[in-house]
DNA sequence: ATCCTCCCCTAC
DNA sequence: TAAGGTAGGGGAGGAT
């Protein structure tokens, strides 16, 4: 398919920019609207600005000579990128921290198990990049730092990465971008990243908790969750005081046990000595309420949640807020276990942690899980934007919003109630991993994208392999710019963004760079985006592989945390290079010190909150799988003016009650028929590829018939019908309607001129920017049939007694037109072919590179060996042979090569030719199962292997020389001892290449590797066998002078190697990736 | 019902 | 100058 078409309005000056629309009267420069909504931080630069500069945004960026150097186009871009960015930093380490954490605790039996009343403990370095950065500096600690990089002058415009308390203060946070909060503080103080000391005080803050843990989870780099139920003693038994139920208690109760609070400190303390960094700590019955409370102890102290999960007291305490004027009075209410003060004497803090202690109005956000976007939806839907107003609120009416589960979390949230164990995620093994960049992401033309997307695949390649485990599926992910949308944004950012994903199936499971390139740069290209307009790149490999090498469990009994500690595990194989020693700076003992006592101990329960009645409003019944079905504003309108009572009507039809009202099948029927008034098949028939054939306006007026059929509520096109889409209609329709929502009339129809709104750099450049496609695949089937895939002439097939297994596999060839016609060749031994000989040197031939170093595959100019595409059945070799012609090899659609394959195949068995193959009696587009011999299941087909296999293995009276251990054995006829003996024939070459065909189409058409390697291994355990079988010293010399001896034409160890060979070749040339057995 | 696939959302 | 990554929970819609 082209490229759109250049709107012809591109061949006049326009008026302003098409790309940014910047010139355009009314339009209102649209801030960044990515899934962090920050719009209130975005300051940055003016893109694009100049409406006379008509130059792609992109274009004008790559013109200033700092970005080329600093973007994507750039060689060695990706690592780079990979140093700097902070929170590739904090993903891999949390990663590395859960692989160890959970190996660690493995092998170990809970301490306690399915315990009723937990102490969970939830600790967290307070501002952890800045307080590493003022680590040993009281100069430094005085005053408002951040930590982001361009340290050097007042007008970066990088992101805060953490600052402290002082920085707060101001209304400095996290993630803000440094120009505003100079703003907020003038004399805010920019600090440098320091990587290496986050991660080394990251081990020993994990080595003390490891000391400490019943149970630990790793959260981050700078944060655990620690299950202490057998240390402390239990703080919030509901009923129960500790000592009657040692059933549902605490068992493996030690004797030492202490209170929370105790506890608390002294772990602090611990963490504070080994480095010099404070950590706040929270304790609470639960996950939730442990996290709640570091909150609230931070900075620099510790908060024991008071009360036991949905109790009253804890209700109140989620409501409450802490006015700024009330400073903690001594003599304020203590949790149940009062903080043991004697060991606060020796803990010192900083000597100034913040100046205010206020606590705001606890709100929905603050809840773990509940971000920007369910609170958002909460204040617009409910107005609910507290804790308080949230405990109103029915489960039921929390669910029809927000959905099941989240409704569950909020309700239960809001009342300090959370079952979610620490163990849970022990078990679960790594589902995908991923390699993704959309910062500095700029392209020019389509050979960038290859390199960067091969240096993205290269680092995924590398993480799968740092695991072990292989994937079997990938995802491309895009960033594309939105059309027409100027804004300000950081630099080099993503900026405006629309988001696509496709998934494709690898062949086999795999960390090979190159297949995973050459299948993310297939998917990517299915797109055809304009890479002017791409903005972020990632690849995502999922399916991984099951049969991860568990650790085997080392003893029967238990080995405590202690001791694992003390073999420095963690320390090792978290960070390869070995652990630089931390010397925490002692604190000066004129250092002023200030122990506050509002930082460690609670907190007077806050007044109780008044509770307004609410204005009346009238009641309805209404049963909530009935209002989900409304449309949103509907929905709101009931919200809005009623008060609403969920309840639910079972729909139970215990007796097959009369049609229902609504069932869902009747739902569906609706919709069916619906569709088929207006003539057009459902979407899930639909092919792409018939609306891609469609001229454009033509295509245009189907696509927003669907659209409109699936419309559901106003204003949200219905999601299914976008996923039907093909990709790059599917970016052409969500522009369009981004404008409709916009109510641009103008802009809407200029969209219409084109997919990506591009077009204004003529046509022949635009041309180039765009990624080629594979020409429509039309395979030549007229190919000669391919040469032996012995040396020229030498080999032969000979009809045996028991030569091949029954019904020995057969190709098209051995039917007549093959070689397998050539009967009567000289019944000549090539003596190089022994098993002994050094096949990989002397061999045949037409193996050309046999045995080679696995090489990289050669993007560039794959070389198509002669011989190699000899060997392969005529359709696949059509195939390569195409595939290499367009030089396309890594960049081929696949879609199109299975179509192609598809067709070829079914030519191939029209014409009764093809091993066997035969196209699946499913409808639709389905991947060709090729058989050998009729047989596709594996089991079958091991059969046959192994009867193959077995099939030339022969007995024969030998006369052995006496004495002769080594030398050669005469057959026949010699002096010595006569031995019944056995040899191996080896196979017939018919079958070897009848064999050959199956393994090719099942590479090439089945696209299964993982199935050929399985019948690969299994033939060379069976080969194996046979060599096992034969008289150790009869090697099969192959002197075949008497008729009644068969000379060995092709030993299985040759055919083997041959057809792997061949097998490895075919992979490079399809997929561009290596191969292996093993 | 329950699965799978394609998203969005969240956290650090 | 700047380094907006990444894994997993879960919802919506379709297939089974
Ligand atoms: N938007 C963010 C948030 C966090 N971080 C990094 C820097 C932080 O120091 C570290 C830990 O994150 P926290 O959420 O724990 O924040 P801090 O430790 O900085 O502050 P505190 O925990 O005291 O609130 O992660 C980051 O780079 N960008
Ligand atoms: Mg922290």
């Amino acid at each position: 398919m082209d490229p759109p078409a250049i709107p012809i309005s591109v061949y006049k000056p326009l008026p302003f920019n098409p790309y940014t629309r910047a010139g355009l009267p009314g339009m209102m420069p649209i801030p960044e609207s990515n899934n962090t909504i920050k719009t209130t931080e975005i300051v940055g630069t003016q893109i694009a600005a100049d409406p006379q500069d008509n130059r792609h945004p992109t274009v004008i960026e790559l013109s200033v000579p700092w970005n080329r150097q600093n973007c994507s186009i750039q060689p060695g871009f990706v690592e780079k990128f990979y140093q700097s960015s902070r929170l590739h930093y904090l993903s891999t380490w949390k990663a590395k921290l859960r692989d160890i954490t959970t190996k660690l605790q493995k092998d170990r039996p809970p301490v306690a198990t399915t315990r009723v009343h937990r102490t969970i403990m939830h600790i967290d370095f307070d501002c952890f990049f800045a307080s590493v950065a003022t680590r040993g500096k009281p100069e430094l600690q005085v005053k408002p730092i951040a930590v982001a990089h361009g340290t050097g002058g007042s007008t970066s415009n990088s992101e805060i990465a953490s600052c402290n308390y002082l920085a707060r203060d101001f209304g400095v946070k996290n993630g803000m971008q440094l120009l505003k909060a100079r703003t907020l503080c003038p004399d805010l103080v920019v600090v440098p990243y320091e990587f290496q000391q986050y991660e080394d005080i990251s081990i020993e803050f994990y080595k003390i908790l490891l000391g400490h843990a019943d149970e630990l989870q790793a959260v981050s780099v700078d944060e655990a969750l620690v299950d202490i139920s057998s240390k402390c003693i239990p703080s919030w038994g509901a009923r129960s005081n500790g000592g009657q139920l040692s059933v549902s208690g605490t068992p493996d109760a030690d004797p030492s046990r202490i209170s929370p609070a105790a506890f608390a400190l002294k772990v602090r303390q611990e963490i504070f000595l080994a480095t010099g960094c404070h950590a706040s700590v929270g304790i609470g019955p639960n996950i939730l309420l442990a996290k709640l409370s570091t909150k609230r102890a931070k900075p620099h102290g510790q908060y024991i949640w008071p009360s036991p999960p949905g109790s009253e007291r804890t209700l109140e305490e989620l409501q409450g807020a802490v006015p700024d004027l009330i400073e903690d009075p001594e003599d304020g209410p203590s949790p149940p276990d009062s903080v043991n003060t004697s060991f606060s004497q020796s803990y010192e803090p900083p000597p100034v942690v913040r100046k205010s202690v206020s606590r705001k109005e606890p709100v929905v956000k603050d809840l773990p899980g509940i971000g920007y976007k369910i609170s958002q939806d909460l204040l617009e839907r409910l107005n609910v934007r507290t804790l308080h107003q949230l405990q109103q609120i029915a489960r039921e009416q929390l669910q029809v919003i927000c959905g099941m589960k989240t409704g569950d979390l909020l309700y239960n949230s809001c009342r300090g109630m959370d079952e979610t164990t620490l163990a849970s995620d022990r078990d679960k093994a790594r589902q995908s991993v991923s390699a993704e960049i959309s910062w500095g992401v700029r392209f020019e033309n389509p050979q960038q994208v290859d390199v960067f997307m091969r240096d993205l695949a290269q680092e995924v390649s590398k993480r799968l392999k740092e695991i072990d485990r292989k994937g079997k599926s990938i995802v491309m992910k895009i960033m594309k710019r939105k059309a027409f949308i100027q804004g300000t944004w950081k630099h080099l950012g993503h900026g405006p963004v629309d988001q696509f994903a496709r998934t494709g199936q690898l062949p086999l499971y795999t960390d090979d760079p190159d297949l995973i390139a050459n299948e993310a740069l297939r998917l990517l290209n299915y797109f055809q985006f304009d890479v002017l307009d791409l903005r972020g790149l990632g690849i995502q490999v999922l399916k991984l592989n099951n049969d991860v090498v568990n650790t085997v469990s080392k003893s029967a009994f238990a080995l405590p945390m202690e001791s694992l500690m003390n073999q420095t595990t963690l320390t090792s194989a978290m960070f390869q290079k070995s652990m630089t020693v931390i010397n925490p700076r002692p604190l000066d003992k004129n250092e002023p010190t200030l122990l506050s006592a509002t930082a460690i101990t609670q907190e007077p329960p806050p007044p109780p909150i008044e509770r307004r009645a609410e204005p009346e409003k009238p009641t309805m019944e209404i049963d909530s799988g009935t209002f989900k079905e409304l449309p949103k504003d509907i929905q709101d309108e009931l919200l809005r003016d009623h008060k609403l009572v969920f309840i639910n009507e079972n729909t139970p039809e215990v007796s097959g009650v009369g049609p229902g009202v609504m069932t869902e099948r009747g739902s569906t029927a609706v919709d069916q028929p619906s569709e088929q008034k207006h003539g057009l098949p459902s979407w899930s028939q639909l092919d792409p590829r018939d609306l891609m054939a469609l001229s454009t306006p033509i295509m245009r007026d189907a696509l927003k018939e669907y659209a409109e059929l699936k419309q559901t509520d106003r204003g949200k096109l219905d999601r299914s019908v976008l996923q039907a889409l093909p990709p790059e209609i599917r970016a052409e329709i969500e522009q369009e309607y981004t404008h409709i929502m916009e109510s641009h009339e103008l802009i809407r129809k200029l969209a219409q001129t084109g997919s990506s709104g591009s077009g204004c750099d003529g046509g022949a450049v635009a041309n180039a920017r765009f990624q080629l496609r594979a020409p429509t695949t039309a395979m030549v089937l007229s190919h000669e049939y391919p040469p032996p895939p012995l040396d020229q002439g030498t080999s032969r097939s000979k009809t045996r007694g028991r030569g091949g297994p029954r019904g020995r596999p057969r190709g098209s060839r051995a039917r007549g037109r093959g070689r397998g016609q050539m009967s009567d060749h000289p019944e000549r031994v090539d003596d190089t072919r022994c098993l002994q000989d050094d096949a990989h040197s002397s061999g045949s031939t037409t193996t050309a590179g046999q045995a080679q170093p696995k090489t990289r595959a050669q993007p560039k100019e794959p070389e198509l060996d002669a011989d190699f595409l000899a060997a392969l059945p005529q359709d696949i070799r059509a195939e390569v042979e195409a595939a290499h012609r367009v030089e396309l090899i890594k960049n081929r659609r696949r879609q199109e090569a299975d179509l192609a394959a598809q067709k070829d195949a079914a030519a191939a068995s029209r014409q009764g030719f093809g091993g066997g193959s035969a196209l699946n009696e499913l409808q639709g587009p389905v991947l060709e199962r090729p058989t050998l011999m009729g047989k596709r299941e594996i089991g079958d087909l091991r059969v046959l292997l192994t009867q193959w296999v077995q099939s030339t293995l022969v007995e024969q009276d030998l006369i052995r020389k006496k004495g002769d251990r080594q030398g050669q054995v005469e057959k026949e006829g010699g002096r010595g001892s006569v031995e019944t003996v056995v040899l191996d024939e080896g196979p017939n070459p018919d079958d070897v290449q009848s064999f050959m065909d199956f393994i090719a189409r099942v590479i090439a058409m089945e696209r299964d590797l993982e199935r050929v390697r399985l019948m690969l291994r299994y033939l060379r355990r069976r080969i194996e066998d046979n060599e096992r079988q034969v008289e150790p010293l009869l090697l099969p010399v192959g002197q075949g002078r008497k008729p009644a001896v068969v000379g060995v034409v092709m030993s299985w160890r040759q055919a083997f190697e041959w057809v792997l060979n061949v097998t490895r070749q075919l992979v490079v040339h399809i997929y561009g990736g290596s191969f292996d057995l093993d």
